[in-house]
DNA sequence: GGCGGTCATACCGCGAGGGTATCGCCCGTG
DNA sequence: CACGGGCGATACCCTCGCGGTATGACCGCC
């Protein structure tokens, strides 16, 4: 009995998911652009084909059951992969081919020109397009918005994701010029107990919505509201009026090129190459400069 | 212009699937118990929604193109995704919950017993579910269908799984009794060369269609018309005409507890943390009885 | 106790999806 | 070279299900 056909319509699980976010009937349908009866009875006819009670209403609230929280996650994941499925076709099928590589600003140690260099020389280079984004790279190569990031680990989660790493770099503290302990020449993470958030980029200091630009975490250190520690990478593009002091005990950081864990194109690969054959001489190259005592 | 919904339905997914496995509208339509016209319309219906060509026919041949194949690459994850997200729900949902594993048979090396008993002491344990299947565990636990599997790295594909490795072993040939080699305290897999594939469990032999059991394999081991590379904890179990000799070269085999990496069961995390208990206390107690010369 | 808010039910209209019949095209074949 | 068979596309029709509007049932709150 209850043949329980095991397809689910994409349209539903957005349905779904709409209503298990809004915990309303009302927005949800709103948010949907249809009206609420219709959404009522999706909901209740997804609940009879799953066999299972979806969300517990009340006649004033609404909350979700514990099968509701895993499909409002896994319903996620599933839209997810189904968008990302659509984006990856429409640019497979373009006529004018191109890689697109979502980086932040300043968060590239200064690879990024070598690498781009280094893959336009590979025979049959594609052009690359560079899009820039502070917070949600890794998003953007799973959804198939890019086919590749710069991230940050562990500060950034790789799940879902291949990665090659190019280059580990331990972290500086970046202070106004004038603070206590600006003159220091190395601190441990206890020294900065007592300062103002956001000891990490993109962690949300009080009254602030969200660091998206790193220019604005710059301008909050630099009036004494914030304490950024980062790549030491960054020294090299500091402002002026900041000093950036290593901070001995902050793990490292490690610098990733990522892609989708399953990807298949010959263009991404030599890109990959590219990028590990960059890192690897940039890495010799500094290894070299601090043996011979210049750094 | 070409406002592109992003959405796609799951059915014009499968329907796309269909077509680009089988290459041929009129099976296609047939597997998907639907009439052929219905399925062409649709197909071309989703080329015009994605505004890219997926099919070249030339009226007597169908192929894909190359964002053809990406659809039917990440169609296909798209799909499993929404299964998945299905039958998780459903498991969710179920009035009296328990925990599937899925292992192979022979292929716990013997620490499926504790491992429950372990997991059964824990305050408010599930019941748990062994389901055996040679070939698929994997595939189980990334559609939904088992909470966890016991897999063998690397010969097993880990991607999109969360492991923890519970045992390192060597591996050991598996020969008749009668065999020249038979006799030998040690082989390297050169000394394999001339035999009889296949040399790893899982790869088809000449005219069998596919070793699903391991009783079949150890069968043709005994008729000497293959040779198995397997984990060594294998030979405790091994029929009395066959015998077990280390290869010395053959990498070695890690036995893991695999589960889907964004698992959020309080369960299934208790059944870890016993798993991983009972792994590293029998590991020590084999460490201590190695060291103390009893094997 | 009326009022507003929320979800469910009743009912209707229309469009999309599916079926049957047929065409157009190409290829093999006698 | 004519013809038949196989394949995908087209034409046409019908039904079912999705979405809309109107309304009901049930609460909490002034």
């Amino acid at each position: 009995m209850t043949a329980g056909d095991d397809t689910v319509e994409t349209r539903e699980l957005a349905y779904f998911v709409a209503v298990a976010e809004e915990l309303h009937f009302g927005r949800a349908a709103r948010r949907l652009g249809i009206a609420q009866p219709p959404l009522s009875r999706a909901i209740q006819q997804l609940e009879r084909r799953l066999g299972v009670r979806l969300l517990e209403r009340d006649h004033r609230t609404v909350a979700l059951t514990e099968a509701g929280e895993t499909l409002l996650r896994e319903g996620h994941a599933a839209l997810a992969a189904v968008s990302a499925a659509v984006r990856r076709t429409r640019r497979a099928g373009r006529s004018e081919p191109s890689l697109v590589l979502a980086a932040k600003p300043g968060g590239d140690a200064d690879l990024l020109p070598e690498i781009l260099a280094a893959y336009a020389a590979t025979p049959g280079a594609l052009p690359v397009d560079i899009v820039f984004s502070a917070l949600e790279r890794g998003a953007m190569v799973r959804d198939g918005r890019a086919d590749a990031a710069l991230l940050h680990a562990p500060r950034e989660d790789l799940t879902g994701l291949a990665v090659e790493e190019l280059l580990v770099e331990s972290q500086v503290a970046v202070l106004p010029r004038g603070h206590r302990l600006a003159g220091r020449a190395e601190l441990s993470m206890a020294d900065l107990d007592g300062e103002p958030l956001p000891r990490w980029p993109g962690a949300v200091p009080e009254g602030f919505s969200r660091i998206a630009e790193s220019g604005q975490l710059m301008h909050l250190v630099a009036l004494g509201r914030a304490v950024a520690v980062v790549p030491e990478s960054i020294r090299a593009n500091l402002r002026h009026d900041l000093v950036g002091v290593p901070v001995a005990d902050a793990p490292p950081t490690t610098l990733v090129l990522a892609w989708p864990q399953d990807a298949r194109s010959r263009a991404l690969a030599a890109f990959v190459r590219a990028a590990a054959e960059v890192a690897r001489r940039v890495s010799a190259g500094s290894e070299a400069a601090r043996r011979s005592g210049r750094l």
